[in-house]
DNA sequence: TTGTGTTTTACGACCTCC
DNA sequence: GGAGGTCGTAAAACACAA
């Protein structure tokens, strides 16, 4: 997920505080001043309905009682939707807002927990990971935060990686996971970016020493590009401050 | 409906740092 | 040695053209 994905939750309603610099105002956490996303909403809707909770209880969530419950089935409307949000997002999600977020019978558990009981598969010689269910798609809401942490900072602390886990019903390996991830992402933008701009040029070193902190950043949409323009290089958490 | 391409989770291998 | 970084890749989820 990227940008344009959040700004589309801007433009189906979630307000402008989506993105951005973070307001200096309510202190839910006092030793992360700027840092106010996490509204007193209602409970993440999860994918699996339950906060994060330690891997050993992936076997539990994945045992034999019966799937979570589909968070929605796509009714008729989701076309439509699916339609209009990838009309406002040119870099679109696979996946837009209000469509189904999982699909019916979505374990309830993902990333480290499901390390259990596929063990058997992925490092025995025949590992596949085509048991049903290989990974879990994350919510709206669970992205959506995801991105706003990850536009305030590309590099999470492991205080807030806690926090955010604890927050979005996730383990604090998915959000580890997930950064790393959305990092691979953005230089993968950038570096598509770059080769469109310049023509094809054989690889000097810079190419090669380029550092993942310092590229262009917000190559996304416009409004990332002012966004990340005022955190050159890289926003510096409160904490991380002398 | 189906085939195909893209994006999103998740992992393993390997490296660096403390 | 452990944690976390990148890189490469697998596979599910998804969009869309044919």
């Amino acid at each position: 997920m990227y940008v344009g994905y959040v700004l589309d939750k801007d433009s189906l309603g979630l307000g402008p505080q989506a993105l951005g610099p973070r307001p200096p105002a309510p202190q839910q956490y006092p030793d992360f001043p700027s840092y106010s996303h996490l509204e007193p909403a209602p409970a993440p809707p999860t994918a699996w309905g339950r906060p994060s909770s330690p891997k050993d209880d992936w076997a539990a969530a994945y045992g034999p009682g019966p799937a979570a419950p589909a968070a929605s089935p796509a009714p008729a409307g989701i076309r439509a939707l699916r339609t209009l949000a990838r009309c406002l997002r040119p870099l679109g999600p696979a996946r837009p807002p209000g469509a189904a977020l999982v699909g019916p019978g979505t374990p309830s558990s993902p990333g480290a927990q499901r390390r259990t009981p596929y063990e058997w598969m992925r490092r025995s010689g025949g590992k596949t990971r085509t048991k049903d269910k290989y990974r879990v798609v994350y919510t709206d809401h669970q992205r959506l935060e995801l991105e706003k942490e990850f536009h305030y900072s590309r590099y999470i602390t492991i205080r807030r990686k806690s926090e955010l886990a604890a927050n979005l019903g996730l383990t604090e390996r998915q959000v580890k996971i997930w950064f790393q991830n959305r990092r691979a992402k953005e230089r993968k933008v950038n570096k598509k970016k770059q080769q469109q701009q310049q023509p094809p040029q054989p690889p000097t070193a810079h190419d090669i020493t380029a550092t993942p902190a310092g590229p262009s950043l917000g190559g996304l949409c416009p409004s990332n590009t002012s966004l990340l323009a005022t955190s050159s290089p890289m926003p510096v958490k409160e904490e991380f401050l002398p």
